[in-house]
DNA sequence: GGGGCGAGTTAGCCGCGGCTAACTGAAAGG
DNA sequence: CCTTTCAGTTAGCCGCGGCTAACTCGCCCC
């Protein structure tokens, strides 16, 4: 059941396209993740048979639980470590592009020692060094 | 010129070898990095094409100054985020794992940011939460 | 109803980075 | 001196995850 880095990626993308628009096609997704459409129809075939997602009748995608699940955890890494990042003083886009490779590798063990850090230091006011 | 996870992999590997037992040889890297003689026989061969690494008459490897560089690099980031994990209460092997995935991912950037923040941690004896 | 367009799929190529099996060549030991 | 053993290499397989080219299929419009 090994989801690596580009399963987690499309997921993540789908999740994201699904609040944005209602809808999602896997050429949004090829869109979005800037990357063929034959590319993106294998990977949601494999992604189909992990169980992590379905394609209705239309051609429109549906994260399965599974599915919701991995995406919903990866977005959220995304977001706190971004955002985590940013606090410190780092650049938007450096902090956007080392959010996208760290979440598929930070264990939940050490995201959450993370983002309580950056919780505590938000509360506490300590201010980026910048 | 693009290294990407592997090839950082082989010369921090070799990096550390050279520090513990001064000569190293494939095999002392494919034990290290548990992979298959054949898979490091043509990753240093790959790295040499690249200039990152020699290999002496006596197949004893030696990092050029452009490999030296790169595991230095990579090792530093490393430590230090291996360290700083641990510090918020991180388990060990869990904040060495996470280091081996966040050490080549991570960009300068970041990485000085989060250095800096656990430098001044350190500093101040903010404690780790456990 | 035929033409074109847009979305998805199929077929097949490539490089990466694992692997095993099998060969080479040198050094070490009976 | 012959054998064994050990290090390294070569050949070739596999799955992943990109790609292009080309096909299918539905829909819309004239």
């Amino acid at each position: 059941m090994g989801l690596h880095r580009a399963g987690e990626d499309y997921l993540k993308s789908i999740l994201i396209l699904k609040q944005q628009k209602g809808v999602v096609h896997s050429l949004d997704v090829a869109r979005a993740l800037n990357i063929s459409k034959p590319s993106v129809s294998r990977a949601i075939r494999l992604l189909q048979d992990g169980g992590f997602l379905l394609m209705h009748e239309d051609k429109s995608l549906a994260l399965t639980e599974a599915g919701h699940e991995v995406a919903q955890t990866v977005y959220e890494k995304h977001r706190v470590i971004k955002d985590g990042l940013i606090s410190l003083g780092v650049s938007p886009d450096v902090a956007e592009q080392d959010a996208c490779g760290i979440e598929h590798v930070i264990s939940r063990e050490s995201f959450e020692a993370l983002r309580s850090l950056w919780a505590h230091r938000r509360l506490t006011g300590s201010g980026s060094p910048a």
